[in-house]
DNA sequence: CGGGATCCAAGCCGATACTG
DNA sequence: CAGTATCGGCTTGGATCCCG
């Protein structure tokens, strides 16, 4: 049990994303960001060129799938394939750390899609009464 | 059937965030943001009152705290207890469904923050290799 | 203490054009 | 097809001041 009140709550684990300086939270956000997860998501079916993903992942651009890919690539989470081939071919696939990210991101996306009636009812509520004013 | 060219593009199931319009890529938005997911992690241990919760959201500024704890109570995953004493006593908590949320939240957070050693190499890796050039 | 309003800098991001 | 480079608008977000 806990006796002193203050709880960094990650004693023993070296990381701590609450913390300003943490690397996790670099990371947590290439992750979470806009583009992040459903790229992530997208790619947990199965490795996908580049041209694909940006149709899977509806509304982005080249430049931000470019720039997410990225930044995914160099945290470890997505392995970029090329072949010198004539058209080019890339495939994009999960490493199996990037699976475990995509797992729980997957989850929560879900969760999310899945309470969004009760979302947006909150959403009128909070409207009707803030609103009115 | 599907004639007009403007697709609710969600027959089977109701909302999916990797299409541009679905309203949950605004709540995925709030809950995936960069201070929204740390909040309702900060949040699950228990209420907090404004300020404590910025201590504990090491780095937000009061603007943002208020702009993400807005977004939260709105979707109804935050819901806001104030007591008119003075000074005044403001106290933040989860909902069910915010801790639903925050559930799979931290489940992601502590899996990344379980793996920024091999995250942190990759990035080494990257860098030798493209940096180089 | 718990915020709202404002100003301003930094960057996000899309459109466009170009390369291999 | 698979990107990179550049420009520019719009948004994000921090700092500051103010109020109940």
């Amino acid at each position: 049990m806990d006796t002193t009140q203050e709880r960094t709550e990650a004693q023993d684990l070296p990381y701590n994303a609450f913390a300003k300086a943490c690397p996790s939270r670099g990371t947590l956000e290439h992750v979470t960001g806009r583009w992040g997860g459903l790229t992530l998501g997208a790619l947990y079916e199965g490795s996908l060129r580049f041209n694909e993903l940006r149709r899977r992942v509806d509304g982005v651009s080249e430049k931000m799938l470019s720039q997410t890919l990225h930044a995914l690539q160099r945290d470890g989470l997505v392995r970029r394939d090329a072949q010198p081939t004539n058209p080019p071919r890339v495939d994009y696939e999960l490493t199996p750390l990037g699976r475990g990210v995509a797992e729980r991101l997957l989850n929560l996306i879900h969760f999310v899609e899945g309470q969004m009636d009760d979302v947006l009812e909150a959403r009128v509520r909070y409207d009707e009464t803030r609103g009115a004013l």
